[in-house]
DNA sequence: ATACCGATTATGTATATACATATTGAAACG
DNA sequence: CGTTTCAATATGTATATACATAATCGGTAT
């Protein structure tokens, strides 16, 4: 894998079939318009629709397979997977799980939640050019009884209606934003900073204790959604990440 | 990509044919039995050795091509690229390269360098279960007048013996390994910290001060290459690192 | 010498075909 | 009623073939 990569399919006319077939499904799955668990049409379905052969097909399947975007079955046919392979890279964020990996109990806690029209720093940060309807979230993750991550987020409502009408008064924003946008494009920051005075006081760490500060991006479909920023304290947490230059 | 993930090739038997040559040649190149710049055999080539068909050569080496670790020339033939395509996730520690970004001048100095035979630490930190020599070196990357990252890193010399006959005073061993060393896995840790004496005193910040440090281990062909950490100043540094969930 | 042009060559893409393999669903059987 | 068997089906892999395309090499003409 690559962090920094361009998408190497452009829409123009005169690409390949096999990019077609590859990019138009592509795009079906992360517009949302086939959901998780939706069957794609059989290769043969494909091969009349696209007018061209089973290998043709065969092959832009077998890709979108390895990259993790659909799952295919003998006799069954080709799923659109539960968007998990994009799990691998945000369960460096999935604080649930990492803290039930530490078989401490896990708890969400939301202290404040406020819809506005976007300010100029809210769209800086979520990468808007003109206003419009946010939700500003922050909330406590617990390891147990301790802090463990302190959460800023921002929603765009544009681009999730739905998430104006939800409380986050226990479920935290990440997960049910999973379950419903498709996301295309992540961006991550990752810095340093020593803990402002509202930080420590909610992490209960002391005041210009150092902290891990992991801020991401998303987008769907070219529009911005959400900008989140994870505050750790430095003691509890490492980010991992392995990469493997190419996938065979 | 994915962060976390198992190469799907084991070395069994029961192998297709396809993923056989992709190993084959994957193997070639990450040993460095073929360097950079050399010609891979044609695809007629590869058809008798392999005793198949052109369309099952061609097929690995376009997925060879699309990892990045081959190049294909029309009229020319295939070769092996130079380490480059991993440099898109290397160039978050291309040092020289973030500073020359900012348009200051760039300037390595050497702190230490000791020869040693690998210590306990020394073991878990390269991940190597025997004993044997181990370089260690510890340097300042500079950005005009101000110190802008501590490198601290080990290297076994069992992997890369030619690194105990280089002094690294003024050039870094990253680069200097890149161009040797082709690696096929890499493992970053990151966490932020409180400067501890040494490197408040060689950053010139203030002791407690934050931190980001980035601990990278790289592997080469299942022999662990080196380990490295770096350390950053906060204010200093920001780690961006970009997402696509698939690439098609 | 230099510029142009065409033949050659290796890769790029697609087809039709064949057989293997895993899985499902239903029929046959105890 | 439960189990086994078998045929149908969709994918997995490989082949032989065909033509397109880009780059290079030589020869020819300027």
């Amino acid at each position: 894998m690559s962090l920094v990569e361009t998408d190497d399919v452009e829409g123009g006319e005169n690409v390949s079939l096999h990019q077609r077939i590859l990019s138009d499904i592509r795009e079906k799955i992360l517009s949302g318009a086939w959901a998780p668990g939706h069957r794609i049409p059989f290769e043969h379905e494909l091969t009349t629709q696209y007018n061209c052969s089973r290998m043709t097909v065969n092959k832009a399947l077998s890709q979108l397979a390895k990259a993790g975007l659909i799952e295919r079955r003998r006799r069954s046919g080709s799923f659109v997977r539960q968007p998990q392979s994009q799990a691998a890279v945000l369960e460096l964020h999935d604080i649930r799980i990492e803290v039930e990996a530490l078989g401490l109990p896990y708890r969400y806690e939301r202290l404040g939640r406020l819809k506005r029209r976007s300010s100029a720093e809210d769209r800086a940060l979520l990468g808007l050019a003109t206003p419009g309807p946010v939700l500003a979230l922050e909330g406590l993750h617990f390891a147990g009884e301790r802090p463990f991550a302190l959460e800023q987020r921002l929603i765009n409502l544009s681009a999730v209606a739905e998430a104006g009408e939800e409380e986050f008064l226990e479920i935290a924003p990440g997960p049910w934003l999973i379950g419903r946008v498709p996301w295309s494009e992540a961006e991550h920051r990752i810095r340093a900073m020593a803990a402002d005075e509202n930080t420590a006081d909610a992490l209960d760490i002391d005041a210009s204790a150092p902290c891990l500060v992991v801020e991401r991006r998303t987008w769907s479909a070219e529009h911005p959604v959400t900008h989140v920023r994870f505050i750790y304290p430095a003691e509890s947490h490492t980010l991992v990440a392995r990469f493997t230059p190419s996938q065979g």
